[in-house]
DNA sequence: TCTGGGGTCCTAGGACCC
DNA sequence: TCTGGGGTCCTAGGACCC
């Protein structure tokens, strides 16, 4: 019996974007990062229509849908909107799975309709937890004003490929037994797991359909793809899947990264950069009350390839001066002639506990043999960082609030000036001002709730 | 047109231990 | 003495997902 829901926001960061400025409904969004070396992160079903897509450079968003908006991400905004939305799915079963902000599982058989559901038979059961989704999607536009996609099946594979089938504002239920059937002639990338890489080793030796790797047997598969992969990859294919919808799962790695406009050429900038990112860590670090014991060092060079270095402690710690000096001790095993691209900061072997004194003399000692390391650093440190002015800078997207006219969000900034428009959720579309940068009575402000009960959550969340 | 940021899981080799 | 076999930990890299 069908009792995996799969729910998934559509279009997520563009619709709330939509939602909470009225002048950009029906018109082209696109979110993302706005630098030159900008992706985009979601584009509105209109800016999809010119080929925008997740994952495309901006500079060829930009190209291709000129007209659209171009936002940065408010993720406070999508938090509050998810939250919302994760907590509606809490009241149909306590096994609620979050994939990502605006994606997660729900195994409908452990809330209060599975009894209704065990008991209704394999006709009537269908058409029972096709209500509860219908309810389900209406409640949620009712009280976010966005739409949301559902599939359901019978396992979280299927669920998966259904709401997907159902996108955009739609819902999708395969029936029990059908499962084979939708997926036979279906592209293998249409199995979650097949990437890029997958499809091209299948495609090799002719494997284009779902329904030819059922074909070509669980020991072919294993042969091409590895076990473990293989072996899924074959399982998909029957539409076999029996994972459990899991909630609560704690995060097993913290970590920070930053593309740099420009690559970075020194090693004494690189080691600063490192000092930022690792402050930005650990205050994530913090607010988890969590400990790492491995500390991962992530270089981008100029040419893009990627590396990584790890160093695993003897203690988890959750100590910014520790971390710091040993990603600054990876940095230095790291050749960056020609320039480093980007930078990351992680902590893995995550413990449970925040550091106290318990394993104060394990660190005492770690110090100790840090000493040596940090004087080679001291001598490339020698020169002094520059000091980074402290300019407003204004992002589009962004809300504000202005001393007299009250809440809104920025347009566009440049040559000294802010350009806001004064709209919100619920008000007509609203009209442009321009002020100077440093005007006083214009502060950056919290995001307006898409509905007027909308329920904000806590502000300490961070980051 | 040069390619984000946050994650997860898997593989494979070498160290080390019994 | 001429070569084991397994288990676990660490490190690095890669595929994939949203």
């Amino acid at each position: 019996m069908p009792s995996i829901l799969h729910l998934d926001m559509d279009a997520f960061f563009a619709a709330v974007e939509q939602a909470a400025k009225p002048s950009l409904r029906g018109k082209p969004v696109i979110v993302g990062g706005l630098g030159g070396r900008g992706v985009v992160s979601t584009a509105s079903y209109e800016a999809r229509k010119f080929g925008v897509h997740s994952a495309m450079p901006m500079a060829q968003a930009r190209r291709l849908c000129p007209n659209a908006a171009f936002l940065t991400g408010r993720f406070e905004a999508y938090r509050q909107v998810s939250e919302l939305v994760m907590g509606l799915l809490r009241e149909l079963s306590p096994l609620v799975e979050p994939l990502s902000l605006d994606e997660a599982f729900v195994d409908l058989e452990e809330g209060p309709y599975g009894p209704s559901l065990a008991a209704a038979g394999p006709v009537a059961a269908p058409e029972l937890i096709v209500a509860i989704a219908a309810d389900l999607r209406a409640d949620i536009t009712e009280r976010t004003g966005l739409t949301a996609s559902v599939g359901l099946a019978t396992s979280k594979l299927m669920a998966k490929i259904a709401s997907e089938q159902a996108k955009p504002d739609g819902l999708v239920l395969v029936e029990a037994g059908q499962e084979r059937a939708v997926l036979a002639t279906m592209p293998v990338r249409a199995l979650p797991g097949v990437g890029p890489a997958t499809e091209q080793v299948l495609r090799r030796v002719g494997l284009e359909k779902v329904a030819d790797l059922t074909a070509a047997g669980e020991a072919e598969l294993v042969q091409l793809l590895g076990r473990s992969h293989g072996l899924g990859v074959f399982q998909m294919s029957t539409g076999q899947d029996d994972r459990p919808v899991v909630p609560d799962r704690d995060a097993k790695s913290v970590s920070v990264e930053d593309t740099f406009e420009v690559d970075l050429l020194d090693r004494g900038r690189v080691l600063q950069e490192i000092d930022v990112l690792t402050a930005r860590c650990v205050r994530r670090l913090h607010a988890s009350g969590r400990s790492g014991r491995t500390v991962v060092l992530k270089v981008r060079r100029f040419d893009f390839s990627t590396l990584t270095r790890s160093e695993t402690l003897r203690a988890p710690t959750d100590d910014e001066t520790v971390i710091a000096e040993t990603a600054r001790r990876l940095a230095l095993q790291v050749d960056i002639t020609g320039g480093v691209r980007l930078l990351g900061v992680g902590v893995s072997q995550l413990a449970d506990f925040t550091q106290e004194d318990l394993f104060a003399q394990a660190e005492q000692a770690e110090r100790a043999e840090r000493a040596a390391a940090q004087e080679v650093l001291e001598e490339v440190m020698a020169e002094p960082a520059p000091v980074v002015e402290e300019i407003r800078h204004w992002r589009p997207g962004q809300d504000v609030t202005h001393a007299q006219l009250g809440p809104g969000w920025v347009q566009g900034s440049g040559v000294g000036r802010v350009t806001v428009r004064f709209e919100t959720p619920q008000s007509e579309i609203g009209r442009v001002r321009t002020f100077a940068v440093d005007d006083p009575e214009l502060t950056p402000s919290r995001p307006q709730p898409l509905r007027p009960g909308m329920v904000l959550p806590d502000e300490e969340d961070e980051d």
